[in-house]
Formats: C-alpha cells, sequence, structure tokens
DNA sequence: TTGTACACCGTACGACGTACTAAGTACAAT
DNA sequence: ATTGTACTTAGTACGTCGTACGGTGTACAA
C-alpha cells in the first residue's frame, strides 16, 4: 500500500487570495481561477444564477464538466469567489472631505448599482462574506467614509451593517420585482382579466379596509405595483435620518 | 377524438383563498390543502428549506410523491402557501393606543420573531407576497398601526415597506449566522489554527488600516463575529429615528 | 530516461421537479 | 340498478443538477 499522498482540498480562504501552492509538474493549466470565475460573473450577469451550471459553464469555456473542479473546488466556493470578485473591481466614489451625509450616500449608491448590475449577486451575498481581498477593500473603503464623524470602532461597524442592510433589502427587492415582471408573459391588462373578479369578491373592504384603501393609493401612485427606485431612493433618506442623530450627537 | 376536458391549471390565487371548485365525483381525497401546507411547513422548520423536497413531504404524508401535486399545481405555488398561512397565524400583538414608537417596534418585533421561528421563510418570502389571505391580514394590521400619524396613503405604504425590509434583512442575517455556526462543524480555535496564519500574512495593516482595527474592535465586542440580536435591536432603534421626523413633522 | 504530480475527460450516481399513464373510486345521469 | 365519467392515487420515467471516481496523457523532477 503506498502511503496516500496529501492534496488537501484548497481552502476557500487560500483561493480567495490566490494563495495556493502552484503545479510544477504536469500539464500546463488552459485557463486561470480568474477566467473561470469572470466567465462564471459574465453568465450569471447574461442568464441568471439559476442558468449559472457547472455544464454550462464549462461549455462557454470549451472544457469538459469535470474540469473546472481543477480550478474550484466546489459551486458554493464558486459564487464566493464571483462576489469577492465584484467587490474588488467595483467604483468607489472618493468620498474624502465630502459631507457625512453625501459620504453614506455615495457608499449606499455603489453598493446599490453593484447589485443592480449583477442581480443574483444581491440575493446571494451575504452579510458577512468571506474574508476575501475584494470584500476586504470594500470594508476598508467603507469604514473610511465613516471615519472622523465622532464614532467608536464597535458603533462605525454597527452602523455600516446597518447601511448595507438596507442596501442589500432594496436590490433584492428590486431584483425580484424585475424578475416577475420578466417572468410573467401576462401583460397588466390580461393579469386583471384573469384575477380581477376573484380579487373584488374577496378583498373585501369591509374585513380589510385600509390595505384596501392604502394599496390602491399605493397602487397608483407608482405606475407599477411597486416602484423599485422610489423605495430605495425613499429608503436611503430615510437611512440617512436614522444615523443622523447618532453621528451629530455631539457635535 | 373526444374534445380535451379542460381542467385548467388551479391559479394561485384562487389556491391562496381555497377559491377552487371542490370535486364532486371520483374518490374522497385523503388530504386537504391545508394539511400538505402544515406539513411542508412542519418539515421545513425542522429540516430547513433544502430538505423539503416533494418526495420527502409525500412520505411524511404517507403518500406517493405525485399524489402532492393533486393539491398544488407545484413546489413554488406550495412555498407561497405556506408562507401565507404563516402570515395568516402569526402573532399580532394589539398597538390600538400606543405611542406610535411603540406601536412600529411592535410591528417589526412581530415580524422578525416569525422569521425567527421559520427562518426558511426569511430567505423565500419576496417583498410583495402574492395578494393570500394571510398577506392581506398582515397588512391589514401592520397599516392601522400607522393609522392617525399624519401619513398620506402612500406615505403609510412607503414607511411600513422600509420598515418590513428592515425586518426582512435582519432576519436573513440572523437565519444565515445561525446556519454557517451550525454548518462549521469546526470550532472558533481550529479555524483560527487553519486559517489564522494566512490571514495574519494578508490581512496588512498598511493596506487595511481601518478595516483591521474596526473589524478587530467588532469581533471582540459581539463575542462571535456576527450577534444578530444585537444587530436586530440596534437597527430597530435606528429605523424608527429614521421614521420620526416623517411622523413628527406637523406635530 | 523514468517516475510522478497533475490537467483533463468520460462515465456514472443519487438527488431533484414533474410529465405521463394506468388503475381504481364514487357520484351523476340514465 | 347500471353505466359513464370526473376524480384521486400510484408507478414509472425523463431531463436536470452537483460531483465522485477512475483513466489517460503530459511535462517537469529526479
Amino acid at each position: 500500500m503506498t502511503a496516500a499522498t496529501e492534496t488537501p482540498k484548497p481552502n476557500l480562504l487560500e483561493l480567495l487570495w490566490r494563495a495556493g501552492p502552484e503545479a510544477s509538474r504536469g500539464p500546463r493549466k488552459g485557463l486561470t481561477v480568474d477566467a473561470v470565475v469572470a466567465a462564471a460573473v459574465e453568465l450569471a450577469d447574461r442568464e441568471g444564477l439559476e442558468a449559472l451550471t457547472v455544464r454550462r459553464l464549462a461549455q462557454e469555456l470549451g472544457k469538459a464538466p469535470m474540469t473546472l473542479y481543477t480550478y474550484v473546488p466546489g459551486k458554493t466556493e464558486l459564487v464566493a469567489l464571483m462576489i469577492d470578485s465584484l467587490f474588488a473591481s467595483m467604483e468607489r466614489t472618493p468620498v474624502a472631505g465630502l459631507p457625512w451625509r453625501e459620504r453614506l450616500a455615495a457608499v449606499a449608491r455603489d453598493g446599490y448599482s453593484l447589485y443592480r448590475r449583477h442581480p443574483w449577486a444581491a440575493a446571494a451575498s451575504p452579510s458577512r462574506p468571506p474574508l476575501g481581498p475584494g470584500q476586504c477593500a470594500k470594508y476598508e473603503h467603507e469604514l473610511q467614509a465613516l471615519e472622523g464623524l465622532g464614532l467608536s470602532d464597535v458603533e462605525m461597524d454597527d452602523v455600516l451593517a446597518y447601511l448595507l442592510g438596507f442596501v442589500r433589502i432594496a436590490a433584492q427587492d428590486a431584483a425580484q420585482a424585475d424578475a416577475e415582471r420578466a417572468a410573467s408573459a401576462m401583460s397588466d391588462q390580461e393579469w386583471w382579466e384573469a384575477n380581477g373578479p376573484l380579487l373584488a369578491k374577496v378583498l373585501d373592504p369591509e374585513r380589510f379596509p385600509t390595505a384596501v384603501r392604502v394599496g390602491q393609493a399605493a397602487g397608483e401612485a407608482h405606475d407599477s405595483a411597486y416602484d423599485a427606485e422610489h423605495a430605495f431612493s425613499f429608503g436611503l433618506e430615510r437611512t440617512l435620518d436614522a444615523l443622523a442623530p447618532l453621528i451629530e450627537r455631539d457635535e
């Protein structure tokens, strides 16, 4: 029995920082982790996260499916790498010198437009992503926007998590509204013809007086049933108001 | 050729309101939609949304997998029904007579604890769920908590969407933190032994000065890397502060 | 020159959602 | 009472997924 050559599964952290040992023997690699990740991002952007399958991605790269496992240990790790690569290359509006509201607004808008450009990432990105280089660069830049405002270190982290939570949920909702609009082959008119009668019967103004009134008003105000961009700008103002007492507390 | 008996696929809306025509011929039904949905909720609570498969659910109900499709047209509709059933039976703290902050806090806490009890729902529930009876009852109750505060109808909807967005993201993050803790078989110590050296090399305090400092402070403050309950209570206070200017604007 | 670590590929396994078909049931129409 | 038919239930099977496994050939190290 030969001693098993221990090739421990490459760690996600090593992979994120591209710190794995590079092979010195064997055939030349036909791809790189970066190339795989870039192709995956492009595919997910084009056709959504559910179209991103290992087979499909391999096909686009001109390789057999299992080949990708040489570069990436599994699909979850691939998605983590994809998100970190987004974070690494995202736009970071310079904020030095701006008043605090504009600084935080810029941070929020940078994040939001990243997620709008890559809607799958809003659904997939966790609150505390693994500490890859992209995540670290993002975190560093965002924290610098919070420096000098009289917050403690712990408060800075709390405030940032709160702000980014808003950004993520706004992006999720926007992406979902888009997806629903695209998925329903029905026009609004067809939908109402199909479902209007039932809704009219069931949305009893005596049982749901406030809901019927407010729902109707909201539906008319935003031309669509849900106006994502309005929700974002409304929410951003609120979120900055939320932080004002904390930040301006001792000025 | 016999004329095709048109049995149009039951609409999700009809299903939500249990408004489908009931069969008058054929064998007695061995189950009800409610029973299927209840079993599905129980299974998802117990083992998570990814354990909720049609086969597994059918097994728990003592039926063949395909049998469930008599009650529910597909898995997506099943999940929608599950969420609406949660909304229908959730706790709704009475808020009449309370000051506005306590009213909104109660609404937020009811929602949050619902999602904490059913973590899968936080991930699956969309911003604008289909108008089932549970969703309507929830919406009605929540809007009543916003009545009489001097807001327009459209503002009431905006404010509620904003508040519920916070609740959802807080619940998502909490659920994810739990899941990660459960999934990693490693203890914190093992994790640091495995990843500490790389992180120490790569988290260069010159490249990421603020991130390293704040990250360390935050990590020490919350015993775990991410303290969900703290994030919720911190965020709830902020969110109420966010709404104060709007609500107290003309008092 | 040769041994070996490695990239690459084909095949295959066990899950998944669900389409299709057949069997059997109980009410409606006769 | 009988028969037709709408219905529930079940079995089988298809196409998809992630990925385990084993084989083949390459190119560097010894």
